[in-house]
This record gives C-alpha cells, sequence and structure tokens, in this order.
DNA sequence: AGCCTATTCAATTAATGAATAGAATAATTG
DNA sequence: CAATTATTCTATTCATTAATTGAATAGGCT
C-alpha cells in the first residue's frame, strides 16, 4: 500500500514511546527508586541514603524518570522534592509488583530464606495491635523514615526513624508493651528495633502487616 | 546491625529479580511481540512476519521474554507456538499500555496524526454494524491474520486476512454493503481493505472498534 | 559572602542489543 | 535409510548504549 503512510514506520515510533516507560523499568535502582517514592514523596539526598547510592547517580536516574512523567517534583526551599507522578503511576507499580511475584519464583523463595532469619521475633497481627491500644496497653512504634510516616501512618503510632532509636530507648516507658511496625514482612527496621530493644529487656513485638502505599499489607514488594 | 543478614544484599537482589521483567519491557521489538501476543497465540515465524523482523532476531526476544516468564511456548509438529505466559501478564499489559497513553502526550498526538490520514474513510459504530448485521444488509470482513480470528472474533464475521483479499474480490456480492474490522483504530489493515474495495466499487465502511484481547474496544496500542 | 542541595559534565567501565551465521531437531522424500 | 528441506534455537560478533563516579557548576537560602 504505497499510497497510505507507512504502517510500519508509525509502529516503529509509537512502541519507541511507549519503551519510553520500558526502559525505565529496566533497571534495578530505578525500580528502587519507584518504589521508595511509593512510601511517600522524598528529597534527592533522602533517596540517595536510602537507596545507598551516590547524589549524582540518583539525580540522572530521576532525570530518566522525569522524561517519561513516572515521578515529577516541586522545590521546597533548597530540597528538591520528587513524587510519583500520577495516581496511574501508583496502579501500575502495584500491577508491575504483583506480576512480578506471580512469574518468577526466584523472588518468593528468597524471601522465604530471608524470613527464616527472624523465626525467633514475636509479631502480632493488625487486629490485635488496635486491640491492645485502644485498651492502653501496648505502645507503637513507627520505626520508617520521618517523611513516610508524615505521608501516613497509624493513628496513635509515634514515629521513631530508626536512626534515631538509640536517643529515645531512655525515655521509653518499661512497664507496657511495645510494638514496632514498618513498610512489610520484608522491611527489615522493625525487625532491627524489636532485636535491639529486646536486648535491653523490653517486651517488644513486630507488627505483622505493614504500612505502605497508603494501606496496611503484608504485600509490600520490599 | 552486623548479626543480621545484610538488608542491602537482599533489597539489590530482590530488586534485580523485577528488573528481568522490566529488561523484558525496555525493548520497543519486545513490547511489539507482546502487544501480537496478546492478540493470540503465534508461530516464531508468524511473530517474525507481523513484526518485520529476522526469525532469528525474534527467537532471541523470545527467549528472554521466556526468561522472565512473560511468555510461554508448547510445539505444534516443527512449529513452536508461544503465547503470553499467564492471564496475569494480560492484565499487566493492559495497564501498561493504559499508563504509557495517560504519561505520554507524544502518544496521542502522534496517534492523531496518523489518524488524519485517513478521514475519508467512512466508519460504522459496533452498534451500527450489529444491527445491520441481524438486518442482514451487511457482510462483516474480519481482516486480522487468521490466527487471530480463531483466537475470537465477531459472531457472523467472515475471516479474510488480509493478504488474501485479492483472492476473495470476485467472490463478494457487490449488492450489499461491506464493513471491515481489525485490532482497533490505529491498526490499518482495515483501513487499507476499505480503501481496496472502495476502488473496485464496492461500498464499505469500516468498524470503528477493534476486537483486541478478547473484547471490543477502541483502546488496541496498536 | 558562605553554605547547602541538586544538576550537569566528562570520562571510564560495564552491559546490552541486533544481526549474522551456524547448529540442532524433526519431518519428508527419493 | 540416507539426504534434503523446513523450522527454530544458540553462539558470536561488533556497535551501541547504559551506569557510575568525581569534579564542576548553578542557584537558592540565611
Amino acid at each position: 500500500m504505497e499510497s497510505l503512510p507507512s504502517a510500519r514506520k508509525f509502529k516503529d515510533e509509537l512502541y519507541q514511546q511507549y519503551a519510553r516507560i520500558g526502559k525505565c523499568l529496566s533497571s534495578d535502582k530505578r525500580l528502587e527508586i519507584l518504589s521508595l517514592l511509593s512510601q511517600g514523596p522524598k528529597s534527592v539526598e533522602n533517596l540517595a541514603q536510602q537507596s545507598e547510592m551516590s547524589v549524582a547517580n540518583v539525580s540522572r536516574h530521576l532525570q530518566i524518570l522525569l522524561d517519561a512523567r513516572l515521578v515529577k517534583f516541586n522545590k521546597q526551599g533548597t530540597y528538591v522534592i520528587y513524587t510519583l507522578g500520577d495516581p496511574e503511576v501508583s496502579n501500575f507499580l502495584l500491577s508491575l509488583w504483583r506480576l512480578c511475584e506471580s512469574q518468577l519464583a526466584d523472588i518468593s523463595r528468597m524471601k522465604e530464606d530471608f524470613l527464616q532469619h527472624f523465626d525467633d521475633v514475636q509479631t502480632l497481627s493488625l487486629d490485635e495491635v488496635m486491640d491492645k491500644l485502644e485498651a492502653g496497653t501496648i505502645i507503637l512504634l513507627d520505626v520508617r523514615p520521618t517523611g513516610d510516616f508524615v505521608a501516613g501512618h497509624m493513628p496513635g503510632a509515634i514515629s521513631i526513624p530508626i536512626d534515631e532509636i538509640d536517643e529515645y530507648i531512655q525515655s521509653l516507658p518499661r512497664d507496657i508493651d511495645v510494638a514496632a511496625y514498618c513498610r512489610g514482612p520484608f522491611c527489615i527496621y522493625s525487625t532491627e528495633v524489636v532485636k535491639k530493644l529486646q536486648n535491653e529487656g523490653f517486651t517488644v513485638y513486630r507488627l505483622e502487616e505493614g504500612y505502605w502505599n497508603g494501606m496496611w499489607s503484608l504485600k509490600c514488594p520490599l
């Protein structure tokens, strides 16, 4: 069909556009950034700390994500705060994680192996914690980074980012149980805190569920 | 926390696994293959023809998709028939296309530009065609490749793959209207057929909607 | 001015992609 | 049953692209 505009050219260009999004998802580091951002807005520096990358490198990855409009930013003083571009992106990430878990058996295996190291940590379910919280027989610690806490948290929880736990240990009451939560079963912030408080003699539990993506679940990819 | 297994190592390995899926999506050619497969199972050769790639190249892409379990295959005689790996993959692709369309303004623009070339092709809606089909005042042609037709089609439609249209032109009745459909607004198979039949003197329409991914819609990515 | 954060640049290293040609498998034919 | 053909997969090549780092720059804030 020589009179028609080239269908092949059109197709190629179209799929090249689609692949702009795809390329963003092809790097483990960018996936980690997206995962972190799905837990709340973050500055470049903050992302660099949590992903253990250099600021320069994070910045470059963010440019790539920005080009595909998977993230957006606004400036707050000298900080550039990045956010997921759109609720659509958040939905998409959910279905990506779901797909990964369902297709890649390696992932489930890795996660199981990892969790075996923490068999000795006592856990409470969300319901149990809520009951105890109402009854006033427990203190609930949110040990995620401050930004995540601000973006959304359990009513009644106290924000004690894991970096700052040492400073707070003295002021925690010892005559009442303590529970800690973070993002999910595979986020070990709360596990670390539980072990540390156990050594200090507290009665302390880990909350099974995590707060992630604006909801309580066991499904946080990390 | 030196006694704990390295959280960083675990995270890195986990995101590397996730990125296995991501890498599949980073190539325009692989996205095209996935798109083609979402329209029905296909042999390597068939995929090569439709994507206008060499068989060897398609095969290599399929290996990559297979490694991430986005596709699976079964052998039929000497042919290896590839399929999407799982209904989950199909769902995921839908949300990927949706994300792409919503984030990348370029795509909408390209599609609009492309469609302008076909302003002169008369279209009918799905409802109109169904009415006319019941009334017996129209013949409906499915001009997609045979495999797609077999995988699912409009009841009452006749399969005339675009490659074979010339052989069928003689036997089409000229005293009744003809409509053709393919995958969607951006699949130009039906447009090509309409133009060809128009030149032959038929009264012929293009069905606005396309049959794609087991449903009628205007949303086929290509 | 001085400090802090983020981006850009330059340069190195690593990896990835497309394509070719050749290998393996299975059916078909003489 | 050997030889041929058809079909799909693998391995290697080469060019391209991507990731990372450190240094330099830009620009806001106090």
